[in-house]
RNA sequence: GUGGAUGUGGCGUAGCUGGUUAACGCGCCAGUUUGUGGCACUGGAGACCGUGGGUUCGAAUCCCAUCUUCCACC
């Protein structure tokens, strides 16, 4: 039988190997690589479904487990059609399994084997997730890709830690695979290991002899300085199947997602451009800018001159500060809409200097004119 | 006119039985933000404590005068 999803790969990029492919889903194909919104609570905060498509041109967005689960709950989800119909988004999507957010609740969580207690942040009440629990939250929930259940672990772990966790991950991934039952959805597994090698190596080959659809790198891009993360990335993403989507989670600013490329990641996703847009930030080709502060309160250029977004076509600097200061919303969203396309774009630059053999070069370029120095 | 109250960073206030660098909220300035527990977090600047005099080793704190604003009464 053939798998909801499947991977297509065009052309490898003679100066860096990354790669240029397509993701088919049941909801339609996605030029990769790709960056993914974040819509943590069946909402990409602030957009509609229809300025995402035509404006920011998303092609998936992610959603979470964890967060829907609690609330609305995946029975509501699920009656209302599934996720799809539930948003109005009618692309692809792709839930987070709420490891990342069961783990990072710290105190208020109890890990074993067979899963994790965890106490709710809305009301404190007191929840298990297991892997065939989450199966069954997902499956609900209608998203055309979804992650195993796994341990993010921080940075810095020990490797008695980390090994242990990522052995557990590992037969969490077993389980959720031997849980899901729905077809047109495909479950994709995540490499652990944290900042060790060895690990990174026994999870990816374990994880890979599950032949699962697609796989995720997890737990990196977890505060650690940029060289151990390239280090990992570049040690890790050779070890992922040629034949399926990559996906690596949490990455977002230009310099990770352009590093990712040329490791050969296919697909990353981040809260980082909706985020910072709600702390007054707007990333342009030149660098970010803190729009909120006062050097811009009689700029009247647009974010960044260099982009063609409909805050850029028809609002200033000026502006959209002002909004901020003064907590409009529609600052949020002006700054929300640009963010996103500026990746969109930047992504779209990426898939074609990659089709030309030149995303090294235009690595160096854009590093430069954005003012990062390595 | 009489009596009472009030006056502290841009704004609103705390401190006022006298004792090291005058506190807080908002605002202002800046930094952070990487599988969203976030319209969040972390820093910073900014006050001759209405004015003038006095008491005291020492006064935003006590006394006197004066001005400001508010209230009450005739």
């Amino acid at each position: 039988m053939k798998p909801a999803v499947t991977y297509e790969l065009l052309h490898e990029c003679k100066q860096t190997g990354a790669r240029r492919g397509v993701v088919h889903t049941p909801h339609g194909d996605i030029q990769t690589p790709v960056f993914m919104p974040v819509g943590t609570q069946a909402t990409v905060k602030s957009m509609t479904p229809e300025e995402l498509k035509q404006e920011v041109q998303a092609q998936i967005i992610l959603s979470n487990t964890y967060h829907l689960y609690l609330r609305p709950g995946e029975k509501i989800v699920k009656e209302a059609g599934g996720l799809h119909k539930f948003m109005n988004w009618d692309r692809p999507i792709l839930t987070d399994c709420g490891g990342f957010q069961v783990f990072s609740l710290k105190d208020l969580r109890t890990i074993t084997e067979e899963g994790v207690e965890f106490r709710s942040h809305l009301d404190g009440s007191k929840h298990f997730f297991s892997p065939e629990k989450v199966m069954q939250i997902e499956e609900d929930l209608g998203a055309d890709i979804i992650m195993a259940f796994d341990e993010c672990v921080e940075y810095p772990s020990t490797h008695e830690y980390t090994k242990q966790s990522m052995e557990r991950t590992t037969r969490w991934a077993k389980r959720c695979k031997q849980a899901h039952t729905t077809e047109n959805q495909a479950l994709f597994g995540i490499i652990q290991g944290g900042f060790y090698e060895d690990l990174r190596k026994k999870s990816a080959e374990d994880l890979i002899e599950l032949d699962l659809p697609g796989y995720a790198i997890g737990g990196i891009s977890v505060g650690e300085p940029k060289e151990e993360f390239l280090k990992m990335l570049y040690y890790t993403a050779p070890l992922m199947p040629k034949d399926k989507p990559r996906y690596l989670m949490g990455v977002g600013t230009p310099d990770y997602l352009i590093e990712s490329a040329i490791a050969g990641i296919d697909m990353c996703d981040c809260v980082l451009p909706t985020r910072i847009a709600r702390n007054g930030t707007a990333l342009t080709w030149n660098g970010k800018i803190v729009v909120r502060n006062a050097t811009y309160e009689r700029d009247w250029t647009p974010l960044d001159p260099n982009c063609d977004c409909y805050t850029c076509k028809n609002y200033t600097r000026a502006y959209i500060r002002h909004l901020i200061k003064a907590n409009e919303i529609l600052g949020v969203r002006l700054l929300s809409i640009h963010n996103l396309k500026f990746l969109t774009k930047l992504m779209e630059r990426v898939r074609i200097e990659i089709e030309g053999d030149n995303l090294l070069n235009f690595k160096n370029e854009f590093y430069k004119q954005y003012g990062y120095t390595k």
